[in-house]
DNA sequence: TTGTACGCGTTATCAG
DNA sequence: CTGATAACGCGTACAA
């Protein structure tokens, strides 16, 4: 019951090694004679032959693994796109192993290094807060990587983004086009330069029309305490004795908005006739609020796509130039920012 | 540039490569010298040595690689116990790749293949239907694996599973405690035991109260065809001419409910008032919708847990007997199935 | 402590 | 032109 090896298939065939290799690695550049094809064939037939990858790997140094680095696979953004990076990745021969981050350095190094140790042929990778050093490292030994989500600007690297900064203006733009004057951006307290330019994209949109009142239309929260520090803001921010409450707020990801949306209605805030919201990216938690969430849709197929494709592609040749990669994102609206009455 | 070996640190080191190895492995029964020891240790720091996972592997016939088998990826019960499984893996020293089959026995099949191909030391699985064959194959190539989530009727294996049949039984007895006195189930059309299970925990409970009917009361559907057979249903069950409408569903998992909460969105239907729901399967979405929905929680981290720690056990001693561990599910409360009134 | 056979393919080189 | 021989990739663990 032991595994079959290459050595059993040539004995049984009578033939060498070298040839079962060959044929089996379709390498037969007509060097061997039909007849010992086909008797390697039938042997490795016969004994159910499955070559192994391990030494083949060692040989070959290749691995035919693609590493996916996450925030954390149970996020439905991230399990999307995992599922269809691990379709695309199937089929060209590849499997997927992943990871979870949780937006920390330290076990997002942890990740980087057990995939070099596996020797994954590339890596996709939505890279951490201050984990530069670590992407330089995987420059350094050359190990084919392509960022997507973010990116890191001190990191020259492929990668594919969103027009992030373009559809949050725009859709603040919406907004003030649907009559709402008081918005403000539930975004989260970071460094990452996409979470900073759909804030930057929101602040520049709200300037334009002299609407940016005052720097409190932000809202920073800290990803470790989402539930508590967006209830204390909006307390704040909905309580009866203030004058100027928003009428219509932008979340800048699908958790912000299912914690935000949450404690609108315990505050029995109506939307949108009270408030409007959007959110950013797709959740089905969406669906069953009793208003349709207008919300901005990433093109998660493409994004995983263009992932593996740019990613094979560096891995077959190494001295490729850096593709930078930017998709739109769509606005799919709902009821939840209807324009406003009065 | 090229990766160091551990011929380099023993180069450096100016000892033999097996002393390197013993050293790195912590195998000094004192059998090595400690100035060797330092030596060793000195020249694989400085050379940064990482050793090469693949030429122990192929030496030693063990990965440190656990497969995991879902469905699919992207659904949010999958995804978490992922998670789980990812850390707990982890923490023992394996890495984790992960399969989707979509309930598919080729998919299924080809992933079977695949970490068998891949030499994993063990597999976690939630197996498909008619997949009866490939584990056994599993089986008789002595690879450890432990079922989750389902088991099948004809495969002797460690699994882990919850109490179906009890939780659905309770499920519905609580339904008819609150008043409730028709109704009516939404599964999935299938063979697989532990959805079978539910069914029956429904309908036994049902018969003992002599509420069962008609065997309408249980609403199949395909798994292919979701939205649009319990848009059908739904608006069968629900037409006005219907003198006997249902006053509470219970979803057997959270696609169903999602989808069938939507549709009662759609069909104008309150909940509590003029039906109950509960569901099974916990999802952020029961967050949104305006009622807070009562479900049946699965014990997810336990779940996880134990399948590594059983496989785990089973990896390390393959004669170890088969153990059937049968989890609580709990019932969370929420107001969607508040006691009738009238 | 160390030399070395071994795990199992791949591929360059050599022989017929 | 066809097929075999053997070095190699890199650790592990037994024999010496």
């Amino acid at each position: 019951m032991k595994r079959i090896s290459i050595k059993d298939v040539a004995v049984k065939a009578g033939v060498s090694i070298a040839s079962v290799s060959y044929v089996l690695n379709n390498k037969i550049d007509s060097r061997i004679g039909k007849d010992t094809i086909e008797k390697v064939k039938r042997a490795a037939e016969e004994l159910n032959y499955r070559p192994n990858n391990i030494a083949k790997s060692l040989k070959t140094q290749r691995t035919n693994i693609i590493g996916l680095i996450v925030a954390d696979i149970a996020n439905p953004y991230f399990s999307q796109i995992a599922r269809i990076i691990e379709d695309e990745a199937n089929k060209i021969g590849y499997t997927l192993l992943i990871g979870s981050s949780d937006e920390n350095p330290e076990k997002f190094e942890g990740l980087i290094n057990m995939f070099c140790d596996r020797q994954a042929d590339g890596l996709i990778i939505a890279p951490v807060e201050n984990t530069e050093k670590y992407l330089h490292k995987l420059q350094k030994q050359k190990m084919p990587f392509v960022l997507i989500d973010r990116h890191l600007p001190k990191i020259e690297a492929d990668n594919i983004q969103i027009n992030n900064y373009e559809i949050s203006y725009d859709v603040t733009q919406y907004l003030i086009n649907n009559g709402y004057k008081n918005i403000h951006l539930v975004a989260y307290q970071t460094m990452l330069q996409h979470l900073l330019q759909r804030t930057k994209g929101f602040t520049d949109a709200l300037e334009k029309h002299q609407l940016l009142q005052n720097k409190n239309a932000v809202l920073d929260i800290d990803k470790d305490n989402i539930d508590q520090e967006i209830s204390s803001g909006f307390n704040h921010l909905f309580q009866k004795n203030n004058l100027n409450k928003p009428d219509a707020v932008f979340f800048t990801s699908n958790k912000l908005a299912v914690s935000g949306i949450k404690k609108l209605m315990k505050l029995g805030i109506n939307i949108p006739k009270d408030l409007a919201v959007v959110a950013f990216d797709e959740t089905e938690a969406y669906e069953l609020f009793a208003t349709p969430i207008t919300f901005v849709r990433q093109p998660l197929t493409t994004i995983g796509t263009k992932a593996v494709e740019v990613l094979y592609a560096k891995i077959s040749n190494h001295t490729l130039p850096i593709q930078n990669i930017i998709l739109k994102a769509e606005l799919h609206i709902g009821q939840s920012s209807e324009p406003k009455l009065n």
